[in-house]
DNA sequence: ACCTGAACACCGTTCAAGT
DNA sequence: ACCTGAACACCGTTCAAGT
């Protein structure tokens, strides 16, 4: 569905572009609850015309952050392909986890988008997470991943702990150690 | 040293304990991202008597949370003394988990605190974590928690996760689901 | 010694007026 | 069809002026 863009103004196209490219530079400074107003002003257009484009932050991280959902999804069914069930679930969990880092907030942010399933975010997001659900099932049905999990478990487990460094940034080096701590409560007993 | 608390001014110790009691409303409505102005305001103060009172969010919290640490901490020596040391830790860590619960958004607030030493909140949740730590380090003795975790480790990671039914509330329901699934990816192997 | 509340510099969101 | 920017209702923080 990406990509199917109502035909727009000229000028609404180049201020679409515009805003995304100057969003972009200030979610990396400020992180995705970055100042909308600054996001504007940066890109020399009015406020109502953000809004006009993006109606929600939401929509806005979307815009940003979408493609590389797809690409995580796409990953998922690559690694399926090439590894067996537990190996797979291990390493695109360890993909996921660092595209968490990409923005400060990104993780509490995906967290979020779990509450209402009308946003963009929320949707784009799910394809990402439907990709994941399908190693996580494999992993357990070959006794790598204990079965009282579920996809939602896992999700918000890496969010949390992916969200730590957000909160505190002194704990940022022992985040991958943290995540490991996460990962093998996940495994099953045998 | 709680308790401590220099003499004041007749009128100052009245607004001082206005101020504690109309927070702890404020804070169990909107969480501990309470509108600081709308406490001064529900208290019948002005800004500057709040600030007089308490110079920072930290300080507001700390009053407010302080005596619960300190229980909290009695409770490690409590359990200590009655349980083998793996039961004792899982029951402690129980207990603590549920007390990031009190607030909306405390436990990002703690996870937060593990920052900066010098506030108030810091130390007052660090005399807790020493009491959580005794325990910590005699379940690993004893062989029932991995020996590669520290207590910032432990701390940090019941933070995360208790924090989750904050930014998504409809996970609230799985929350000592999760954290049980945390607390297992810290029992040692055997 | 303590208190008040206006002042300042920010937000997000909406909407009348313009092109 | 699209854009602008002022208006509104909020923040946290500071500080001159008062008692």
């Amino acid at each position: 569905m990406r990509g199917m863009t109502r035909a727009l103004r000229a000028d609404a196209r180049r201020n679409r572009e515009r805003i995304l490219d100057v969003a972009a530079e200030v979610v990396a400074e400020q992180g995705t609850q970055a100042s909308l107003r600054d996001i504007a002003r940066r890109a020399g257009v009015g406020m109502g015309t953000l809004y006009r484009h993006f109606a929600t932050r939401g929509e806005l991280l979307e815009a940003l952050l979408g493609g590389r959902f797809d690409r995580l999804a796409e990953r998922a069914a690559a690694l399926r392909d090439a590894h067996p069930p537990g190996e797979a679930l291990a390493a695109w969990l360890g993909e996921f986890a660092s595209g968490l880092g990409v923005y400060r907030g990104l993780a509490a942010s995906l967290v979020a988008t779990i509450e209402d399933d009308t946003t963009a975010l929320h949707a784009s997001c799910g394809r990402m997470r439907a990709a994941g659900a399908d190693l996580l099932q494999r992993a357990q049905e070959s006794g790598d991943v204990r079965p009282d999990v579920d996809e939602t478990d896992v999700f918000a487990l890496l969010g949390a702990v992916g969200s730590i460094a957000d909160t505190a940034p002194s704990l940022a080096p022992r985040r991958d150690h943290l995540l490991r701590l996460v990962m093998d409560g996940l495994a099953a007993r045998r």
